[in-house]
DNA sequence: TTTGGATATATTGTCGACAATATTCACAGG
DNA sequence: CCTGTGAATATTGTCGACAATATATCCAAA
């Protein structure tokens, strides 16, 4: 994962609010105050209104004009939503990197698959949603895009987890999605740009109603 | 096009500023000096601080801590990066749309492009470009899906649109692209979506091709 | 002349106060 | 008891000043 370096005070706060936003420290719908914000983070309110705004540009709060921000409200609807434009992107990516990856760094992605399946077969399995954010990181990386990566890891990236932690669902379907890793990798070696994107669009379909399942057994 | 409603001075001088920015009338690569624009939008230098954090959210500037934010350099490589989000994310627009328009959206599409066709018989040609802009925009909202919208009417189209105004490109290919928007419609009216997604796709890459085309023989 | 460092200047980062707007509460009239 | 109106309160929006950092300038030493 990217070690964000967080210079001005406004970084930190920024990086802090967002995770316990995403975390649920701060709750799903809760109102963001300024001055309540700015009492618990101990730093002026123009600190915090940057940290809202940027929250707001990141799709994890909502601003009135005059009234103020909430922090997003999770619904199914906006998770298979997000779902759908991960699928968009990702396949992209997919696509992408499967053009532009160097072949080291082909190399280096092998590496990390071969290391996550010796965790499996350990049994290590807290490290598996770690790995797959890895994974998929590394593949977003992959397609030398910047519109492609900043889009992913300051948006999109943040709202799943925010869904994944708050709807309590860690780590899913470790092995077949090990295995679907495995043959996007082969595609993006093979420099099949097609397969590659298809791959990835149909492995974050299955993700999506993997926990879309879930959820419906929860209620 | 849809009217952005400013409330606060904040909304305001981010839209003018956007503006500016987007037409060259501050140019590419320039820095964006606070007390500066706090002396020419005349407001106060939160306000332009807040404008410059949103333009760099945008995609329409980058800052730098301690140091200060520049309008972002054009580049050929940066066009084509941005066309390839925007296929990807258009793509899925259109595939969304033919499954969720309601009939009288449809509706509405059809009898915009009727107009189009209008126009372009009677040779106004000046009308072209808000035109396209007009359909993509249609077929967006159409999709019904809020992160597709808000990223390409937010970050997307500012950013094209700052492209084409600076490389002085206005509205190209007009009848081939014509019959193209005809052919999204009619996928979208079939409910096909995956037709209606590749030929979106090949539209925007066709498009993207045009405006390299016209980059090459400027140089 | 060039280079290095110290000082001076310019620019961004952070803060607390005041203004403008929205919300809440009390009270009067029906 | 309910409803509407106006005052009181709380919250957001905007501002100018000060602090921290980066950049430019100048002088001295090689």
């Amino acid at each position: 994962m990217l070690a964000e370096q967080a210079i001005t005070t406004a970084d930190k706060t920024f990086i802090a609010l967002r995770g316990d936003v995403v975390s649920g420290a701060i709750a799903a719908g809760e109102k963001l105050n300024e001055a309540e914000l700015s009492a618990k983070y101990k730093v002026s309110r123009a600190i915090i209104r940057e940290s809202i705004n940027r929250l707001e540009a990141a799709n994890l709060a909502e601003r009135r004009a005059n009234v103020g921000a909430r922090v997003v409200t999770l619904s199914p609807e906006g998770l298979i939503q997000l779902y759908q434009v991960r699928e968009s992107l990702e396949g992209m990516a997919a696509r992408l990197a499967a053009k532009n990856m160097k072949n080291d760094e082909i190399e280096q992605l092998r590496s990390l698959l071969s290391s996550h399946a010796h965790q499996i077969m350990a049994k290590e399995s807290y490290y598996q949603e770690a790995g797959d954010v890895d994974f998929h990181y590394r593949v977003v990386l992959g397609s030398h895009n910047q519109h492609l990566i900043s889009m992913l890891t300051n948006n999109i990236y943040h709202l799943v987890r925010m869904y994944r932690v708050q709807l309590g669902m860690a780590g899913p379907r470790v092995s077949t999605a090990f295995a679907e890793h495995q043959h996007i990798v082969q595609a993006i070696s093979n420099r099949d740009e097609e397969l590659a994107e298809m791959l990835m669009r149909r492995h974050v379909t299955y993700s999506m109603n993997n926990i879309k399942s879930k959820l419906r057994n929860m209620q």
